[in-house]
DNA sequence: TAATAAAATTGTAACCATTACAATTTTAAA
DNA sequence: TTTAAAATTGTAATGGTTACAATTTTATTA
């Protein structure tokens, strides 16, 4: 998949995010990757374009990302963060062998029984031994 | 909710647990409580009854149980991780406004779509605002 | 165009829950 | 009692993330 920087653009200013070099090249990464990646993923990913960038930065992007609800941030029982471009609801399966992460799908209707509770994040994890590590 | 010595003896026992004082009050608190304490919590908990308790009793404790499988570690978007002495599946909400987390039923068969892949662990957990704090 | 303000980026230091580890204490076994 | 094993303790280290001030870049206005 590939993404033209007005496209780029257009997906940043409607999300109320005013775009610049970094969070360009920030979710360009994301949207054409989709795996998921930590802050140091993206850093070195990003520091061969841009030699002076800091980790700073990919931080202040991710968080940016997050509070304008363009990615996901997901806990897996890391040390590290990781941060998903991919905002609708998924679950995810990280395999405790090869350390890969699955998308899976996930009924509509999961935590119904919540009535009168307000939900703005759903996160479902599952770590097990994927297929290919059997 | 209580528990007798000799029970909690036999819960730790059966799940390949030497029974030892701190043990045994970390176990009592889980049981008695259920309130998915933080490493914190448990520790003001059982200072008062033993005076020379250290931290890192607590953490070595709640790890050697979650080993053993008889407490689930909560990883809710927070600083500090939580344990859960309930291992049925069932998810978890946390109210960004009041701080409370509450149990919720989950379908048994959620994430069937993982044909083939071995599951350990399902962590579900919802955040948003409860029905209290609307 | 120049001057000014606002926003973005950078680099360093601090934070802090958790772990590592060695020393001490307690418990169990012989 | 002796000895070994296990449990507990206290301190130091770890390391991803955040705080913050300084610098640079971008946008606005005169």
């Amino acid at each position: 998949m590939h993404f033209t920087n007005d496209e780029l653009i257009e997906y940043l200013r409607k999300n109320n995010i005013r775009p610049s070099n970094i969070r360009l090249k920030v979710l360009k990464y994301l949207l054409e990757n989709r795996n998921h990646p930590t802050v140091e993923d993206i850093y070195h990913h990003i520091i061969h374009e841009i030699p002076t960038l800091s980790r700073t930065s990919i931080y202040n992007t991710v968080n940016l990302f997050k509070d304008r609800g363009i990615v996901n941030e997901l806990s897996l029982n890391e040390k590290e963060l990781r941060y998903d471009i991919n905002t609708r609801l998924h679950g995810h399966f990280k395999c405790e062998s090869c350390g890969n992460i699955y998308d899976f799908q996930v009924a509509e209707n999961i935590g119904d029984g919540l009535k009168g509770f307000v939900v703005y994040k759903k996160d479902i994890n599952f770590y097990g031994i994927c297929i290919n590590c059997q």
